[in-house]
DNA sequence: AAATAGCTTTGACTCAGATCAATCGAAGCA
DNA sequence: TGCTTCGATTGATCTGAGTCAAAGCTATTT
């Protein structure tokens, strides 16, 4: 595979307490491309806030679809429970993203949203989105932009995951989390992980210890560093891969 | 595992000489929910057919987004190629399914769609849809839905698959594969396969040698039976396979 | 009718990742 | 302070799927 090693260097990196910073609804919605109006209209039905403090539920799976989430600060996962207990986690929401979109073809959620550390949202009651979207259409398509946005993003990755050994599947999952880091306006070589191996094997269809094992060898292989290794689920990991051919990674 | 044996017996499907035959427009958009005033809008600016023949290529990667495609009949995979020259099959397409939303929120076509057998499509040119939507925005609103609603279903799927092993994952796509038959008012006992090996493989994150194996298992099993076994792309297979607590396939 | 090409099946061998198990470090708590 | 719990790491072993190879069937071509 075509990983190569881009950076040596160790950064100071002692100032770096959270991976992200607390977001205003500004922030969230420019990079998506809505204007200023639009940002106003949205401002006015968005206004109510919901702090979620670690391993509370957002949402849970088979509940009312009513409300998508701006994440202003914090860190969640979504995960579905299959039959047998255990649990499938599919998906990780950063600062900055939106979250609630499972539920948009169904009117229901099909995912339990899950924080990873204390975070806080924003809730955009969907029945308004859609009432104001009858004046101002071009909200809706918005929304509706983001949404497949997303959800291609996610499903091109899983698509490559199929054709990738343990290590790689990890690279395309780190490199994956720094291009989302670098959308929202942090360093793509330092951030932290609030999800624990097990969480991550589970995304990409490994187990635990084997993704443990793959953290070492990028790690041996001089990859990538982490400092705090023993830190449950806060290790900071400092990113020093990239695609030869990046085409593969979306 | 809990798959179970559903049914036993032989039927006579002699009759049976393709997947599918072909859909009208009414019959592709009433699933769908479009009222009888939306579908008539719809057969005004869908009128333009076209044949593509087997191994044809309804659009390329990286061509520019212009049209959704209404498959009134045939069958179609969607692929992306690799840097290294090898494909990635992304998808299976079916008569009464919408193609080309890979391109929606990029402009642009993110993969091949290629005809698995000889079909036939109805364009549905984008601009002229979003034209018309401004006077009726409920037509978008539904396109939006079947969209993610396809997206979703998709994803689902292969968020699964990483936990899954051979045999389960073809047990999967078989299941996926006869649902949607049914939607579409087939038999969801009966039906051919219009992929190779190598193809389900891609899908699957499998090599074909394996996919081989597994419906050979899963025929010893007597859960599956196959006809014209060496048939190339067209086998037929009688399922008779059902999960026992059917919550993970969706 | 024979030859060719494409796809499938099956067997033998290998290896990456799952499984089982033990240990360790850090955080929280009595 | 010591105890408990949770997560991470590492080793040993096992197994499912990849790889390589040979042979089979069907359809197509000559």
């Amino acid at each position: 595979m075509s990983l190569q090693t881009l950076l040596n260097s160790h950064h100071d990196i002692s100032h770096i307490k959270s991976s992200c910073a607390t977001c205003s609804l500004r922030e969230l919605c420019l990079p998506v491309g809505l204007n200023e109006e639009e940002i106003r209209v949205l401002g006015d039905i968005a206004s109510h806030k919901r702090k979620i403090s670690r391993s509370g539920y957002l949402y849970r799976a088979g509940s009312k679809f009513q409300s998508l989430f701006a994440i202003r600060s914090g860190f969640f996962k979504t995960c579905i429970l299959e039959q047998d207990g255990r649990q499938q986690v599919t998906g990780f929401h950063m600062t900055g993203e939106l979250l609630g979109l499972d539920a948009i073809s169904t009117e229901m959620h099909t995912c339990d949203a899950v924080a990873l550390e204390d975070s806080e949202v924003c809730e955009i009651p969907f029945a308004k989105l859609e009432e104001i979207s009858r004046t101002i259409p071009s909200l809706m398509h918005h929304f509706h932009k983001i949404m497949s946005r997303e959800i291609v993003r996610d499903h091109g990755v899983m698509l490559l995951l199929g054709s990738m050994k343990a290590e790689e599947r990890l690279a395309t999952f780190l490199l994956n989390l720094s291009r989302r880091f670098v959308m929202r306006g942090y360093s793509e070589y330092n951030f932290n992980l609030r999800m624990t191996r097990e969480e991550i094997g589970s995304y990409l269809g490994l187990k635990l210890e084997t993704v443990s094992r793959a953290f070492s060898k990028l790690q041996d292989e001089n990859i990538i560093t982490i400092d705090n290794k023993h830190v449950q689920i806060n290790d900071i990991v400092r990113l020093k891969i990239k695609m030869g051919n990046s085409t593969c990674i979306t």
